[in-house]
DNA sequence: ACCAAGCGTGAGAATCGTTCTCATGAATCG
DNA sequence: CGATTCATGAGAACGATTCTCACGCTTGGT
């Protein structure tokens, strides 16, 4: 129920704070073992889920269906376009497409309507 | 390079075509064994990727990270309102959504714009 | 119809991201 | 300062998907 502070969730927390672009939880793991911070693997995992679940970090999947995490600037609801070989990230507010969602949904009787809209694409210094 | 006609190849096809909702490879599997085409699980993945690439079957992922395949009615590029229980599916055309994808990648100097965007929701009949 | 060439197949091994197990460690609170 | 209980971590387990490779079948030409 109660959540404790412990060494390995600060140092997720900062390692995440350090970043610019969605990452993944192997990744994070690494980063964490590079500046010395010793973070079990199944820790980060479980710190980043934790995160998720308390919309602390935005959660997305990639085309290989692996799992990125990144802490976003902008709490309220939004969405990314993301670049496919170096992940940076622009976050997006969409109001066309959060009434388009909820438009189409409620037209054919769905309820509890949930949206994955993510963009991909490649940056400006990306491109050869 | 040539792409040839299996007696493998037809029974998915088949078998694809009789399922209303997106289906995993290995529910097909299991579909295709129920109804005595013995096909290896390993053909049902490869062939529905080789269908997926020729843009005759749709792909996507649920939550959980499995892939699901669907023969769509149109052929056009579209999107999908998929129910989470029963995996019924609505095609949803979207140019709405389509201008705005791309009206976004444009102004962030963002190139080859690729979008995913699916919508989620409980259909009438799995609503208690 | 016959044949050679080479793509397709399948059983099982291998991958790999993620989750689980469970004994041990550390926050929290009175 | 304990007692309680959640958190941790090393390694095992999982599960979807891909890979391996010997063998079979489709195909296109003769
Ligand atoms: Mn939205
Ligand atoms: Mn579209
Ligand atoms: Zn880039
Ligand atoms: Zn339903």
């Amino acid at each position: 129920m109660t959540t404790r502070m412990t060494r390995q969730r600060a140092a997720v927390a900062e390692a995440l704070d350090e970043q610019d672009e969605f990452r993944s939880a192997q990744q994070l793991h690494e980063v964490l073992r590079a500046r010395g911070d010793s973070v079990g693997l199944a820790t980060v995992y479980r710190t980043l889920q934790t995160f998720a679940d308390a919309h602390e970090v935005d959660q997305l999947r990639n085309a290989d269906g692996e799992v990125l995490y990144r802490r976003c600037e902008r709490v309220e609801h939004h969405h990314h376009l993301v670049c496919r070989s170096c992940r940076r990230t622009i976050e997006i507010d969409g109001p066309t497409v959060e009434a388009w969602a909820a438009k189409v949904g409620a037209a054919h009787d769905f309820t509890d309507i949930d949206h994955t809209i993510e963009l991909w694409g490649t940056c400006k210094d990306c491109r050869g």
